[in-house]
DNA sequence: TTAATTTGACCGGC
DNA sequence: GCCGGTCAAATTAA
């Protein structure tokens, strides 16, 4: 059986990548134009201009950081390391729906109770892997669908399909197992090619401060879940199990979890399970505390690391993109060196 | 009520 | 038969 795409113009890896890193170079500008009018304009700064440069600073760096992630993910940083990705065994997930489809016409019913977990697997085709260490918002958003131990590892796997899959058809998975916990790292394996156009687009950085720690603030990048976000404020409210394999409803969304920031803050971005695309509005955003280490056993943190791809990366590196992120009269070496400078 | 997560069942590849 | 990946009913949360 022949497979086709179930899209009839797929939007490839480098255009989702490309829209996300403008989406974001654009909000990172706009921040670092805040910022700068902030320190010029006010030297004498009160409280709430001080709050507004910190709330202006975090974008900015959510902003960059999250670019950055992305030139790593799609292979810009050649201090990565690039690799095959040898798997071997793949689901065709395409395969199975194709031929379901044509069972449903012909009057059958692949996805029927009685052929539960019809589906095919993939012999071959795209897949990313990447090891991470902390969280970065890849700018899909993302639905569990499973969780499995794995021969040979402490952690379970956790499996996760795109929220569009459904509604668009989009066939992108991802796959998140955590490796190590001291350091704590993750494993990351994304396969297909999200086609669905519905992006998540760029969280909002939710900053507040905290009522137990009033020298620090905590970030999240919730879109619409308040209520948990409050919640999590108190953590006597917010129950240990809920950090463990087999429990929260919302562990796509723990998946980004919020951090506390104290310094240069690592930037967190926290998938939506909702299905809309709507930034966060300002009423969406609080800020949550939440055990400093994300300590679900399914390795629902990432973020950027070592990445590596199965093909080819076909992006090439772009030093233009870099210095997009700077501003134009200062050239800053590292996020630490922006940090540092603000 | 709706949506997301959990988890045992099921499937295909090896 | 084992293993990893997916499905979908049941459960949980918003």
């Amino acid at each position: 059986m022949q497979v086709i795409s179930k899209v009839e113009q797929p939007i490839s890896p480098k255009n989702d990548l490309m829209e996300n890193i403008s989406n974001h170079l654009e909000r990172g500008q706009e921040s670092a134009h805040q910022i700068r009018s902030f320190i010029n304009e006010r030297l004498g700064l009160k409280a709430e201009d001080r709050d507004a440069l910190d709330r202006h600073s975090l974008m900015t760096l959510n902003s960059f950081q999250t670019v950055l992630s992305m030139l790593k993910a799609s292979g810009f940083d050649q201090d990565e390391n690039f690799m095959i990705n040898n798997n071997k065994r793949k689901v065709d997930v395409l395969e199975c729906l194709d031929q379901c489809k044509s069972e449903e016409i012909s009057g059958g019913s692949c996805l029927s109770k009685e052929k539960r977990g019809c589906y095919k697997r993939r012999k071959s085709g795209q897949s990313w892997t990447t090891e991470v260490t902390n969280l970065t918002d890849d700018g899909h958003a993302w639905r569990k669908y499973g969780q499995k131990g794995i021969l040979n590892t402490d952690y379970p796997r956790n499996y996760y399909r795109c929220t569009h899959k459904h509604d668009q058809g989009c066939q992108a998975t991802k796959h998140v197992q955590q490796i190590s916990e001291n350091p704590i790292k993750y494993k990351l394996i994304y396969q297909g090619e999200h086609t669905c156009k519905n992006l998540h687009k760029t969280p909002s950085i939710i900053l507040d401060e905290s009522p137990e720690e009033n020298s620090s603030f905590y970030l999240s990048f919730q879109t619409n879940n308040f209520p948990l976000a409050k919640r999590a404020l108190n953590p006597s409210l917010f129950p240990t199990s809920a950090f463990n394999a087999t429990t929260s409803s919302s562990m796509i969304k723990q998946e980004y979890t919020p951090i506390k920031v104290d310094s240069p803050p690592p930037v967190y971005n926290q998938y939506s399970s909702s299905s809309d695309n709507c930034p966060p509005s300002s009423s969406d955003i609080t800020s949550i505390g939440l055990p400093s280490t994300p300590v679900s056993e399914q390795g629902d943190v990432i973020s950027s690391a070592e990445i590596y791809s199965s093909t080819p990366s076909p992006y090439e590196r772009d030093d233009d993109l870099f210095s997009l992120l700077l501003p134009s009269d200062h050239q800053y070496a590292s996020l630490d060196d922006f940090w540092e400078t603000l």
